[in-house]
DNA sequence: CTGGTAGTTCGACGTGTGTCAAACCAATGA
DNA sequence: TCATTGGTTTGACACACGTCGAACTACCAG
């Protein structure tokens, strides 16, 4: 991810970041992949495997596998195989990234 | 808008907040919305009517209306006119809502 | 009132996206 | 080896969304 620290509000986006930071605010602009990405996050030990998740929601496997995809392809979560189960869990820094990004400047700073 | 202040990370999205949060996660998940909402306040007074607007872009009228307007029924700016020219801004407190909401746990605070 | 500029709304069109069923791949266990 | 369970991939379909041109509204200047 190449964007950087500095909030939306201190200066203009150029033409690609606003393209990188789109493209991850659009993964968790889905109120089931917010779900998910809650879920996954708020689980014991930070992880939780695909069985875990499917069961929260009124949706087919392969809808939550189809999302689970979105968010992995976004940066914002992996995953990874332990014999039978795949388990996932979010990746802070890009979570952090996306915060800061968004944090309004305090007034009065700008001319 | 009615979701508070606790992080994603924090315990799981119910699926209203998730419904509201990605309605607004939405209207950011562009790169055109994304590009206007920081041209807007990162511009000097923290405003900016739609003529300085347009100008930044490949698109025509239309089109930069139209983003605005998922700006504004999304909650992050307001138009007011004066004389002849429309006047955006950003509106602070619903994108720091959106920044603290996505802010990772400091590590190890979950059991 | 007429003309001109700023901006939005409307209608249409092509593309993107969420969803499912069916087929598929991976690991476990008789 | 075969059957079973966990998950993903593929293909198809309906709907949402970004874009434009054309028509429209609001305001100002003669």
């Amino acid at each position: 991810m190449m964007f950087c620290c500095s909030p939306v509000t201190r200066q203009p986006l150029s033409a690609q970041e606003a393209d990188e930071l789109a493209r991850v605010f659009k993964a968790v602009g889905d109120p089931v992949r917010l779900r998910l990405l809650s879920l996954i996050a708020a689980h014991a030990g930070g992880e939780a495997c695909v069985c875990d998740l499917t069961g929260a929601f009124e949706l087919t496997g392969p809808t939550i596998s189809h999302h689970l995809k979105v968010l992995r392809e976004a940066g914002l979560i992996e995953g990874e195989r332990r014999a039978t189960w795949i388990y996932y869990r979010v990746r802070p820094q890009l979570l952090r990234q996306l915060s800061d990004v968004l944090v309004p400047d305090p007034a009065g700073v700008r001319a």
